[in-house]
DNA sequence: TCAAAAGTGTTATCCTTACACCCATGT
DNA sequence: ACATGGGTGTAAGGATAACACTTTTGA
């Protein structure tokens, strides 16, 4: 009989503050984890117990994310199943162990100029992979062109795990760097941490380039984070799952602000109220209104749970740009 | 250390005549699996692996569905984790493994008047599944209705799963019937493959059920098959995976003969063409015609693969009817 | 008064669905 | 001739993306 040890590991997100935050804490930053145990019920209940354990949370809705073999990890003889869970949760007060998704994947965030200036950072050395295997040239320039919406391709958000696979492949996070040592790859760990904090590879690129590859976790868990990102924002556009997101009571800009952090876009402010309100009916107003807005109170809206039978199906369509 | 033996399963798939298969062999029916093996290099490579040894067959397409756990497979106290991966291959001539897929998930099949009835025999001993706890009846309904496209829902071709899950939690297929013992459920294997064969549980229902409640498989098998088809026909909508699945050259109706297969689904024939030859410019002709279609000679085509780069995100959008 | 955010109205365009109809072949 | 499947034209309705604009607050 061949065994292995299987490990459950948590994206644990959440939003505060128009930021998109993952539970994370250790050097270099972990997501929540631990084995598989006996005592364990199932395998949502045990990633359950260990995001418990480690963070105080009860976690809200959950589903499974994906399962990968590592041979690496502790040696090439025993191996490891990572079985990973993308849960969301409700906004804590406790800010100690939240990242903002971004400090990981700083490229995801096009919420503004400087957000895609920083995006566009990794376009020259992404090409510059491309070409460096002329036989593997075509393909990889399309991979590119596809992931990251150059060359006449849309931005896609729901690319985001696309995007840091190539970025891995490209050797251009520090979890893959060609001169790795620092945080991420093997059995690193907790060695040379204050290089693992800052991610900076050791190789003559310049300072913008390293703030564009962002900031390393431990093993594969920004991989199962950009896994978690991608799910999320698929999601986000056929099922109504923001609402697991945002308080029960909240003003349509809230909602548009929490959708633009996960998505990482700007969505159109208009269309985006009216599909919610009036398309979809997903909303109902409370009648009462927030006034802590900056500018005019804001009518307060609540989820209409009743939606939920007839539009499961229903997400946040974006209203994107035409071309990006 | 808590170790774990981890399986491998795939539900490998085609379409040959109109008919969707997949591959099966036993008593119970059971899908292609086997252990995770040190020699392995990864997951999907230790699943193609048992799948070329026990049909004989290489893989095309394929990507991770679900891990489930099961505690009881073997007794309490070893646990074992089956990742379950979704597989496409184009039809093969050796017809000994394959089974149709609505052998064994007959409520599936809506494309005849006479599927529609065999599924519609289900809701009644649905229905009195849902009223049998008072407390938990209103979320049984909702779930029953929106799954099986009850009271106003329509029938979503991808909740397959849920519907299989339904049907297992109401005791209406032979691995879940209260009185089990033939196939399924534990480690029954192959005693009483008589009885497996046709699936008959042995309560007081009438034989027009009974068809209905479809062949067994072994262990979960049936539920990983219903995993793999709801995946299946999600992408449809949102991905050209068709392609995988029909020769290289084609006539429009083959290829709508298809995809109605696969969702258990009849099409609009009119719009089926418009949409996959004008809107989303999948296909080419190759100049040459089919003369055996039984009417016209039909236009032969070809997948254009430009596109792959261009609309690799769009699927066969599936001209449904308003309401079914 | 002005910045900032909330909220309304309208339009052009495209996609979806549906209906009606003609075309080319084998029997 | 006629059944069978292949193939075309067109129109109604709804969803989308874009634009211009008004309203109500706090500082």
């Amino acid at each position: 009989m061949n065994l292995v040890s299987a490990e459950l590991v948590a994206v644990v997100a959440t939003v505060a503050d128009g930021e998109p935050l993952v539970l994370a804490s250790g050097e270099p930053a972990a997501l929540p984890h631990g084995p598989l145990e006996p005592e364990h019920r199932s395998l949502q209940a045990g990633m359950r117990a260990w995001a418990a354990e480690q963070t105080g949370h009860e976690l809200g809705y959950a589903e499974q994310l994906y399962t990968f073999a590592d041979r690496g990890r502790s040696g090439a003889a025993d191996r490891s199943v990572a079985i990973s869970y993308l849960a969301l949760t409700h906004r804590q007060t406790d800010a100690s162990a939240w990242n903002p998704w971004y400090v990981h994947l700083p490229w995801e965030d096009r919420r503004s100029a400087t957000g895609i200036a920083l995006a566009g950072q990794l376009a020259e050395p992404l090409r510059a992979w491309a070409e460096a295997d002329p036989g593997l040239a075509p393909l990889r320039r399309e991979r590119v062109a596809h992931a990251f919406g150059l060359g006449g391709d849309p931005w896609r958000p729901e690319l985001a795990l696309h995007r840091y696979e190539l970025l891995w492949e490209a050797g251009l996070v520090a979890e893959s760097a060609p001169d790795r040592g620092a945080a991420g790859g093997t059995a690193a760990g907790a060695a040379d941490s204050e290089r693992a904090g800052s991610g900076i590879p050791a190789g003559d690129r310049g300072r913008s380039e390293v703030a564009a590859s962002g900031m390393p976790m431990l093993h594969d868990h920004r991989r199962i984070l950009a896994t978690g990102v991608a799910r999320l924002r698929s999601m986000l556009q056929y099922r109504p799952v923001i609402f697991e997101l945002v308080p029960e009571e909240f003003t349509l800009g809230q909602l548009q602000t929490c959708v633009e952090a996960l998505a990482g876009q700007v969505v159109h402010k208009q269309n985006f109220r009216r599909l919610v309100e009036q398309q979809h009916r997903l909303v109902e107003p409370t009648g009462a209104v927030a006034r802590n807005t900056g500018g005019r109170p804001a009518r307060l809206y609540r989820y209409r749970s009743e939606v939920f039978r007839e539009r499961r199906h229903v997400g946040t369509k974006l209203p994107l740009p035409r071309s990006t």
